[in-house]
DNA sequence: GTGCCGTTGTTATGCGCTTAGATTCCGACC
DNA sequence: GGTCGGAATCTAAGCGCATAACAACGGCAC
């Protein structure tokens, strides 16, 4: 592996100057033909791959969207890692923890980009340095997905100043930050109504926080439901996505006392999942003893018994529809942020809520 | 979104030159306290985002590390989208297609990365111009993963001399394209024996191909385990994995004759899924008229129904491999390829080999 | 007052490519 | 034979940053 080659290598290889080379690769009719092809010979034998980091300087644009994403999401606590010495042991599958929310949004925005023609950047976390991971991955892009709240809030404004924004579950604020809408609201009402109606159960903790817009809108939907149904509507106990042991906390804080609820609602399956598993730690049984719902619609709430209720979220769709409205924003630099129409949740029935197992779309 | 500023106009802000600019987030150190904290308020001030193209081209590194991957295992077809308009429907979940090998290698990759500092570059397919895609994505990056066969061979090698290249699932060709090695052969070996010896299964088909050195040693292990059990060894019968048709055709050429087997042992569980599809939409009931295997060990696999009994291959791990193998290339571009131990394959129970359900790993 | 040294900044150059504008080539046509 | 015009190619000027080499400055021992 001696030095790159460079366009300059390949000019003299070829006989051509480096405009000619440079012609063959983007704008290869203004090559006569015989000259393309030497040029391409000397390219193939010099092993040459243009510098993109050169190419995105000489155009101002790198032909790449970033995709910023949460941490926690992506490594695993010490304790869900397998032991991979026992033969039996599924080594490292972690099925509570693969894919979720953020995994199927981030495929959505893959197929997208790769549809479009777009290379998709992932941020690495813990940049050394003084500069803050996502302006790291900002400056290497033309266009940034980035979840809300996966960065600090300035850092999403500075580079808002430098290339469109999409932020994911955040409120859309101008200056560049665009946002994808999905109706959580609704499905969140729906999923309420079912339990109180169907089910007849009254006493109910809402586990979640209320961090971002997305989750305020789940909470609203909760809201509405239990008001219309002349019920009070308690406080969201604090809990957050991730963070299990908080989570585990707040739920047994009920178990073993006279205040057990009959469901929690839980503002994503992540929590819920870590819910039922604290649930049956305590030796109690859902949905019999206590019901449990989730939110998001991840396949570890299809593999988890009982079957999770929930609402599904359109996920590939968010990240797709994040991709389009990030290039539409690339391609005409001036407009402001084009509204589009919400996209809708799906409210899921599953076992969890106390339903009875029935023919799930399972496979 | 005016122009882009750029050190030029934080330095003239800050009052220094850009040297010092640069400074300020390459060497700290270097750069008085005061000095520095002028140029980081200029610089959040003007919205500052240093281009990683520029610093690309001058350091001669990037940061970032390309995963190249297969286009089938992007792209679902038309036919498995369900319509959105259902509100029971899982809008977007793809069960049987996400995720599968790629996704699980992929998310090992993003994890080492994201610990190790890099940026992850994902490739676009359909690069308009002459090159091959997989170049495009090369000349971001300073080395490149790939899972063989995703990219015509000789663009690999095109790539390996400019930048260190692991190659996923070939065979190590020195010329730094370096390699991670599974252990396929002992995981199909168990699997085979258990059919033969466990369940007294005699007529065996297998289905799969031989294209790379992986699937060579899967097919591998099944004619070790027949040959030591004294029986003959069926060829191979082509088919591929995200090729449906041909898959669906192979197995339906079984059905309705005097030869159906007793089993079809699959190269892949894609393969195998949809396999014990058309064999049900034949009518036909998995396991008790026919049995099904796998490889590879994917959450649909365990979705299925049957519960699909396969091999599971340490995915997660095989990306995080990859990337150490990857970095220590890049570290020392002399060295050759260093050899590892290779990772271990697990053979997994499951139902679809006649076996009884037992208490899978489930959650 | 002179010479030295460490600290803090600056000047100047080049990384490999794109592209506007200049130049050359070549055949058609007068 | 000379001229003209378009096609083909070249020349040259950056793009924004890192960094080697160098300059300015002050403190300090003599």
């Amino acid at each position: 592996m001696q030095r790159r080659a460079t366009v300059y290598d390949v000019a003299a290889q070829a006989g051509v100057s480096i405009a000619t080379v440079s012609f063959v690769f983007t704008q290869p009719e203004r090559v006569k033909q015989t000259t393309r092809d030497a040029v391409l010979a000397a390219a193939g034998a010099l092993g040459y791959v243009p510098s993109a980091s050169a190419r995105g300087l000489a155009k101002g644009r790198t032909g790449a969207i970033g995709l910023y994403s949460y941490d926690y999401l992506l490594e695993p606590s010490a304790s869900d890692v397998p032991s991979s010495s026992s033969p039996v042991a599924f080594a490292d599958a972690h099925p509570r923890l693969f894919p979720l929310y953020a995994d199927e949004v981030q495929r959505g925005v893959q197929l997208e980009c790769r549809q479009r023609g777009y290379a998709v950047m992932l941020g690495a976390g813990r940049t050394p340095g003084h500069m803050p991971s996502v302006i790291d991955v900002a400056g290497r892009v033309d266009g940034l997905i980035a979840f809300a709240g996966s960065a600090p809030p300035d850092a999403i404004i500075q580079v808002s100043k430098r290339i469109p924004v999409v932020e994911l579950g955040g409120e859309s604020r101008g200056e560049g930050i665009r946002t994808v809408f999905v109706d959580n609201r609704t499905g969140m009402r729906l999923l309420t109504e079912h339990l109180v109606r169907d089910h007849g159960l009254r006493r109910i903790v809402y586990l979640g926080g209320l961090g971002t817009p997305e989750f305020v809108a789940r909470y609203e939907g909760f809201r509405e439901a239990l008001s219309e149904a002349g019920l009070p509507v308690p406080a969201p106990v604090p809990s957050h996505p991730g963070d299990d042991p908080t989570t585990i906390a707040a739920v047994t804080h009920y178990v073993g006392t006279r205040t057990l609820p009959d469901v929690f609602v839980c503002s994503t399956d992540q929590e819920a999942l870590v819910a039922i598993d604290a649930l049956t730690a305590a030796g109690l049984d859902v949905p019999a003893d206590v019901a449990v719902t989730g939110f998001d619609g991840i396949l570890a709430g299809r593999l988890s018994h009982p079957y999770l209720t929930t609402v599904r979220q359109p996920m590939e769709e968010i990240g797709r529809t994040a991709v389009r409205i990030l290039i539409d924003a690339m391609d005409q630099p001036g407009e402001g942020a084009t509204e589009h129409d919400p996209l809708s949740s799906a409210f899921v029935l599953g076992e969890s809520c106390g339903c009875r197992p029935a023919q799930h779309h399972v496979g």
